[in-house]
DNA sequence: TTGTACGCGTTATCAA
DNA sequence: TTGATAACGCGTACAA
């Protein structure tokens, strides 16, 4: 604990004030005449006087802080998430909590825990029981992220159908036949939606869509186990492969690269996410670009200030990039960079 | 705030008890008889009582919860340090408090803060000026990651002195003769150690060392600037490259291969981690492993249990990963594994 | 075993 | 403008 002995009735004794006028200086809610503040000052400085928290809290009934509950995978996806939570948080004065499920089973006791140190908290998709959400929706406020919650229910989350024109494009302009989904829907509703939508594509251009999806997590070491299962694999190898993420798109072209193969003309590979190395691995990794900070800033915001936004979906947009992992001309990064060849090789 | 009716002298009152037996119960800290026990519990689950955690924290001064603070790098050190950090909290029930530095120039304040509302700090290397751990360590206790600090303060770090093991296997057994060093040792005391250890393995081996490091950052897309950098540039290419970490060395391979160049006959490439993907890329990564999980769950013991330890550093061994990026023969993962050749090019 | 009374550190209210 | 007093919710000596 901090200085036990440096409370607010000390610095007032010290000062030779009451503690009222204590906190008032401290945090400078009041008029206070200027040498009393004087006098309170110094003693404040002198001795590092510091309000203690729960003091404050207990008394204010606010707790200065928000909750931030993640399924606890790794990667450039949820360091984004993380920071861009946090540097929006800290913007308004407000410490963070972290909570990663896990997959653990305690995990709804843990919330319920956290809920009563927060002010308010963001529930990452896949993490916590509709249950428990509409529970701690009842004693303070939360925010669902990456996923469209009912109308009851305040959330953020991004496009996911513009798999669906990533999809369509892969399919008509490019004329690719066997195309592969690497992710793993469920547990995972932002994974699910864009699982739908790349169904969905198929059906809607009356291509034939894989018999499921390939399933392995979200990380880059996911992409090379998918690679492995697509590519090492007796039957043949699909043509193009829409992956759940950059990540695992980028682990995927390592294994083909590794394996000899080339990308985008033995095969096509798109992620999701724009992520910075998107842009910088040869050829150039065609996705589909996420407002990832923006999602975390948002949510943020809407914990912080309940009263510009009342409950319902905040969308936002995502676009198709284009660059030479699918088959489109790249624009080389660089002197070294290849001509990729348009079209498919259907 | 949580449901305000709802507290001690409420529940107290409806069970026809008095608060204290109420505290008794929800806590378990005393014998209560099995009916007032019966009674209580009845209130408590029908009304969803939960102690307020100001009220308990303030009489009990403790605030059941850590803070961790980083610099706010991405990637999957700083998820795994972080996960590993916060797993290790909650099985001892303990929150997180997570404050990412970020560069920002009021990151003093916001320490100072947080060390008003938790019980123990840990302080990632190269994030909080030495007076600043010094004056937070007076009041809670504090434990310093991945940098040896002085013998006054608890410190837990790996051994980078592994870095010149590897190196050494570069100059020696492979005979690489131009070596180049990817990374920033400037504000990364751990960077730095390696960026030593690469140094002082040149200098037992008479072997001459680059003018400097490549300076970039240490996410993977920086592997691929430093790959412009050392292939693009007029002068001759290194032959060999020790990277800061793994990810910059995937960035590097990643960028290697886009150029049409061959790893390692044309090129060796070693990392820092062996984070899961150093495995599965072809060739393999050879680097140091590094136990990222452990250095964050024992900081978090350390700073759970302050009697176990007293102040001090805790060095966690690291071994060098042969693999086929530096040229040694590669264990093929599946069937398409290639046959790197051992030796070097020189 | 149970209840009473106080302390934890701060802010809000109200009276001066 | 300032000060006294009463909450805030809980744990815990101490007394019964």
């Amino acid at each position: 604990m901090s200085n036990s002995r440096v409370n607010v009735r000390w610095v007032a004794e010290q000062a030779g004030v009451s503690p009222a006028t204590v906190s008032r200086v401290s945090r400078g809610s009041a008029q206070v005449s200027p040498e009393l503040r004087e006098r309170v000052m110094r003693v404040i400085e002198e001795h590092g006087y510091r309000p203690n928290h729960f003091g404050r809290a207990l008394a204010e009934k606010r707790h200065g802080s928000l909750g931030l509950v993640f399924p606890g995978l790794s990667g450039p996806y949820f360091s984004e998430l993380i920071q861009g939570f946090e540097s929006e948080a800290l913007e308004t004065g407000d410490q963070v909590l972290l909570l990663s499920s896990h997959y653990r089973s305690d995990t709804d006791a843990k919330v319920l825990d956290l809920a009563g140190r927060v002010d308010g908290m963001a529930i990452h998709a896949g993490t916590v029981s509709e249950a428990m959400i509409e529970r701690v929706s009842q004693t303070i406020r939360v925010v669902v992220m990456a996923h469209k919650a009912g109308p009851a229910h305040a959330s953020v989350s991004t496009d996911s159908g513009t798999v669906g024109t990533l999809t369509r494009h892969l399919l008509v302009e490019h004329g690719y036949r066997r195309l592969a989904f690497v992710g793993t829907p469920e547990g995972s509703p932002d994974v699910t939606a864009r699982w739908e939508a790349f169904l969905a594509a198929h059906a809607e251009t009356g291509a034939r869509p894989p018999a499921g999806p390939t399933l392995v997590g979200l990380a880059q070491a996911d992409g090379a186990i998918a690679a492995q299962k697509l590519l090492d694999s007796e039957e043949e190898p699909p043509d193009a492969v829409v992956c759940a993420n950059d990540e695992t798109a980028l682990g995927l072209i390592l294994g083909a690269l590794g394996r000899g193969m080339r990308v985008p003309e033995d095969i096509a590979v798109t992620g999701f996410d724009d992520m910075p190395m998107a842009a910088l691995v040869q050829p150039g990794l065609t996705t589909v670009r996420q407002p990832v900070r923006e999602l975390a800033t948002v949510t943020a915001r809407l914990l912080h200030a309940p009263l510009t936004q009342r409950d319902g979906d905040t969308l936002l947009t995502t676009d198709v990039v284009l660059r030479g992992s699918c088959g489109c001309p790249d624009r080389p990064s660089g002197e070294t960079g290849r001509d990729a060849t348009a079209g498919g090789d259907s």
